[in-house]
DNA sequence: TTGTAAGCGTTATCAA
DNA sequence: TTGATAACGCTTACAA
């Protein structure tokens, strides 16, 4: 009953032919407020909400976007993946966009594939970034609409990104001034791009100061629980001043450790972590973090994404919204 | 070049009329198996792809569902989220379906208002149920056909839930058997309808067994590491054969607070989950835990929703995938 | 300012 | 077994 209503009804009941009623919802095309205002009130009052597919026929758009989920997401990364989300939901059903979930693996791209061959998106969203990127390959070629999340070295694709290198090259400019020198840095998974980036931001603020780090304490492609443990050892043997972990998931490892192995921290190792969560927030001792806004990220890629699709072929951006926050594990 | 190609293009290109190509490559209506074999052909060779948007308006349907995701899941219900979304789309896609997302918090539900109304969706798959659900309300009177995932007190919903009832009833059983009396249980969020089915199936196996639980060790409603860290010293105190906790973030917040404590696990204190994970499969101890496949279950969630948009009026279903994994922590 | 009519790419109902 | 032709609900030239 409710959901039945066709613009024709509307025309019929209101006496007026179906393109006025149209323009009328729409606001295209010169119309009288007077009539602008009849419909208005009819709409109203019969709860009329247009059908998404057949306005999708007229206009060729489907008014929906597709936004990536890789299937090997592990626990971390879905919280990211979720607040991401959130920001491209806030940014795109505003204008009558919605998400459509495309799971993948990382070669098989056959779900996204899909969506984009049978029309069922008008554009998509990628949410990480590897080297040799599958779907970003198979988006280029195939003509989409797109942008990516995160940073490429392929710069033909539009990319949204949190400035890593700034962030994490000042918080590591903060301990520095702290007069912390000899820093060790744990990296995880090698084919995830901001893994490099993170590396090249604490290398840079090093340079800034007119320092170099210890090649030996930089510790890329950790992880699991064991290879963590063992660096740790590593670590606690070659003595530093800071161990900067950077990921959430990487630092409660070493916590873990810590806690099994005795360590108190910050009095026997000072620890920092290059990506924030509640857990380091609220644990004890609280971790220095990096804070990242991830829910505006995904907004922003949501914005970019519609222009886009609208015709325009804007820049990447870099979004600066992070903050160094400073807690007692490095105190 | 590739993307545009519609049935028209086909029909013209093979000299016949488009109701036969569409009635070739649908299978429906007789056909003869010569014209079939030309136009799968030519599909094959220039990928032809049908239009989703064109065959929903013609069909009235959107081939796509919608799959509510709640604004406020933290982190373990993310993990626990992904996989149904995984199971779900194991199901539908191949069926043609795909997945949109909801993203809507617990009394707002205009974004999933939207999509039903907009036409956007096929039918919706709740992915969680809570006592006094919005969104179940809102679904039953809109007419769109929905499923939830999980159990619930109104019967008139079609559910899709494991026996959690007979599953934790069984872990618990397992340990009655094993001679440990004195159990306590440690429960969260008490609006989530698993929290309170949980305890009843803590409470059954000492029915069963011709016993009862010991009600000062049934703690409820606890969802933050200081109210667990209040319960572990409450718990200490009292003496217990075996703390089990409901999911594996109470399980969590019990075993890092018994590290700070210095409370040897299974020696002074025994620990069993109601919900697998990694984490406790992998932790020293690794922790008993009932396990669950939510994968299958997001599965049969898809399957069951699509019988239910094909006009089938199913029952709920009541699936039988898990078990009890012993590990050291109750040993 | 409004109405007419031709699409959008399929499916479905008739005849042929 | 096939082919016209009318839906599906909306947008958009083009006329009026």
């Amino acid at each position: 009953m409710s959901g039945k209503i066709t613009i024709d009804d509307i025309a019929e009941a209101l006496g007026m032919s179906k393109s006025t009623v149209s323009r009328a919802i729409s606001g295209k095309g010169r119309i009288s407020p007077a009539t602008t205002e009849r419909v208005r009130q009819y709409i109203e009052k019969y709860n009329y909400k247009p059908n998404a597919v057949a306005q999708g026929l007229a206009q060729s758009k489907t008014y929906n976007i597709g936004v990536v989920c890789p299937i090997d997401y592990e626990i971390f990364d879905l919280r990211y993946f979720h607040r991401c989300l959130q920001g491209i939901s806030d940014s795109i059903t505003p204008r009558g966009y919605d998400i459509l979930m495309s799971m993948i693996g990382r070669s098989d791209v056959d779900n996204l594939r899909r969506l984009v061959e049978n029309h069922k998106v008008d554009g998509v969203i990628l949410t990480r970034t590897l080297f040799d990127d599958k779907a970003a390959e198979y988006l280029k070629q195939s003509g989409m609409p797109f942008v990516v999340i995160g940073s490429s070295p392929d710069k033909e694709l539009i990319q949204i990104d949190n400035d890593h290198l700034a962030a994490c090259s000042e918080l590591t400019s903060v301990l520095l001034a702290k007069g912390y020198r000899r820093m060790a840095l744990l990296g995880g998974d090698g084919t995830h791009i901001i893994t490099e980036t993170r590396r090249r931001g604490f290398e840079l603020a090093y340079k800034q100061a007119g320092l170099k780090p210890d090649a030996d304490l930089i510790y890329m492609g950790v992880e699991d629980h064991p290879h963590a443990a063992q660096v740790l050892t590593d670590v606690m043997k070659k003595g530093v001043d800071v161990l900067v972990c950077m990921d959430e998931k990487l630092t409660g490892m070493v916590m873990s450790e810590c806690r099994i192995r005795h360590i108190r921290i910050p009095e026997q190792l000072r620890l920092a972590s290059f990506y924030n969560s509640s857990f380091l927030a609220n644990s004890s001792p609280a971790v220095t973090a990096l804070d990242i806004d991830d829910r505006r990220l995904g907004a922003a890629a949501g914005e970019k994404l519609l222009e886009v699709i609208a015709g325009a072929q804007p820049e990447g951006v870099v979004i600066r919204n992070y903050q160094v926050i400073l807690r007692e594990s490095t105190s």
